[in-house]
DNA sequence: CGAGTGATTGACTTAGATCAATGACCGTGG
DNA sequence: CCACGGTCATTGATCTAAGTCAATCACTCG
């Protein structure tokens, strides 16, 4: 049961659906919050840009993931949040789910666990970020994304999108990966990477 | 008023302190939560280990912050916590916590707002990670370490600890330092540095 | 069919990592 | 009270991996 079930349950037919274009911007930071949104289908992007003008990708929402769950309790936003693909996301009202959480423990446990959950999945980026080496992050995301086998990623989006996500250049992200089949780290085809030397941990 | 004081009201006295000696662990990764803490005194850094040894830190909780916030929600700690300096922390046990949520819909928020906050600083962080130049990262850290003034910053701690901090080795960080004086961007005297040029945002 | 974008590869530059050495400082124990 | 071991702060030399600029090909979507 995902923590987005438990939201419908209890806050129903309330929210509204809004569908975005490829690259379509959701809300801007600064702009008054309106509440929570949930991913439908598609992915939506977490930015901010730096005085340099460059983007930093904070985080990456897909089907299924809650978005801006920090900003019911911010007047505006922090940060820009802009469709990758054409998407459908949902909005819970922020005026509700907060009267929902002074009289609902089940609800407000299940927001806070979702929450936790963000920050657990923030921290890990930061953990990604910090090692230099390419492929070290590349590794790092491919162990964090294998499906149930352990051993195959079904990449998400384009690799371009993937680059900006692992705070990398396109460029170097598709070298590297050439360099690791070559080594037989291991394997593309498609979408698809399977790992070879199946990582110690 | 912080969250801590909420807790305190709440929890009361029956959450222990604890004494660490600088560089003593608090807890490890993979070993039972045992709640939440609170840096009463020093501060704690929170750490993970690559697998190529090397220590990524997550974050750094300073007198006030909370420690282990998510960690209520899981069996384990998913890193190591380790005191900078020797530092004084209090655990508010798990089950008590757990509880109050239940029936304590104040608590609840307050608990739900600490863990907003704290994703917050998590995704900051990972905007700064996302920087590739070192002095990009030392003005981001900069900017927003400013006391009430705005453009004096008191170092929190040691440069080497600072340089961990922004995933920068400590050589780099003394270096881009002195250009950054030498361009006069900044001033430095002992543990406070001070901004030349502000920064327009 | 053509524009736009992603994927890929090449050549070159540069900033940060690495290795190494030194001086300052601090607390500890004899 | 001072010598000593440890760590921080600093600087130099060198290396390397990632960034940058640039070109090409494939593909998809009107």
């Amino acid at each position: 049961m995902t923590i987005e079930e438990d939201l419908g349950d209890i806050v129903g037919n309330a929210c509204t659906l809004r569908t975005l274009q490829s690259g379509e911007t959701l809300f801007y930071r600064g702009s008054p919050t309106e509440g929570l949104f949930e991913v439908v289908s598609g992915s939506v992007r977490l930015t901010r840009v730096d005085p340099n003008g460059k983007e930093a990708v904070l985080h990456v929402a897909r089907a299924g993931d809650p978005l801006a769950e920090a900003s019911i309790f911010t007047p505006v936003y922090h940060c820009d949040a802009t469709a990758m693909t054409k998407s459908v996301v949902r909005l819970y009202p922020k005026g509700l789910l907060l009267s929902h959480f002074e009289g609902n423990p089940t609800f407000a446990k299940a927001y806070t666990l979702m929450l936790a959950r963000q920050l657990m999945d923030a921290r890990t980026r930061v953990q990604c970020l910090s090692m230099h080496s390419a492929r070290d992050r590349i590794r790092h995301f491919l162990v964090l994304n294998t499906c149930k086998d352990g051993l195959t990623v079904e990449l998400p989006g384009t690799l371009k999108d993937l680059s900006a996500e692992l705070g990398l250049t396109h460029e170097v992200l598709y070298r590297t990966l050439v360099r690791m089949v070559e080594d037989g780290e291991i394997a593309r085809s498609g979408r698809t990477i399977m790992l070879l030397s199946p990582v110690i941990t």
